[in-house]
DNA sequence: AAATATACATTGACACGCGATGTAGTTTGC
DNA sequence: GCAAACTACATCGCGTGTCAATGTATATTT
């Protein structure tokens, strides 16, 4: 909530993958970890977050299964691959160079 | 090298009105200057430039008027209005906190 | 029985960036 | 003297990502 689309577009690959890093996830998941580390902040909207994943699948970045649940609503998996892993690394890059470019740009003394 | 529109979209209007705000100045001088303070790293395409302060001046965030030249091209002049001033705090806050939000998500410990 | 939560998925509208293209005057190089 | 390069503004149309709306299906809570 509250951000706006415009200033996270861009990174919601990023952040998608920053995730599965650390373990394979599903969508809600992903959604409810993003929740929780911005203390209810941030989350995305659903449509953005599965034509992300999707994305990011047809790009050869991740790769899904459906788990095996026993009880409760079906879920699809995400895992990141190792061409995955190499984009997010050129992710933080980017970021870090978008940052330092945006930071240098937008501030003025006399205000 | 040449920044992904996605990660500068969103911040093309704060960096206008930055510029803007120290004094009144037209189309070239503004990427003049933006290539100047990023050392070429980066510069707006001209379609956006001028889409962006189309927008701006249609938003009520800055005026225009044409500059009198005795030689060389033709200006359009822009000057920044009160709320375009307004609207420049308040997209560097939007900034300050998609930053914090974005340094938050996307960094991981073990990769 | 109804409401709420979990979980995935598609469609269509919308906004912004930008390549391509055009206009027009000025300065520089050969 | 003239072609090339630079200054300066402008518009059109396409691509891409976000998101509201909508739909499906199961499980838990009230």
């Amino acid at each position: 909530m509250t951000i706006a689309g415009d200033l996270i577009r861009g990174h919601t690959d990023a952040i998608i993958l920053a995730h599965l890093v650390k373990h394979d996830s599903y969508g809600y998941e992903i959604n409810r970890d993003i929740q929780k580390k911005t203390l209810g902040k941030y989350e995305f909207k659903e449509a953005t977050l599965y034509t992300a994943v999707r994305r990011l699948e047809q790009g050869g970045c991740i790769t899904s299964y459906w788990g095996d649940e026993s009880t409760g609503a079906r879920r699809r998996y995400y895992a990141i691959t190792e061409l995955g892993r190499e984009t997010y690394r050129s992710l933080i890059k980017d970021w870090e160079t978008a940052r330092a470019l945006i930071n240098n740009l937008i501030y003025v003394e006399d205000i």
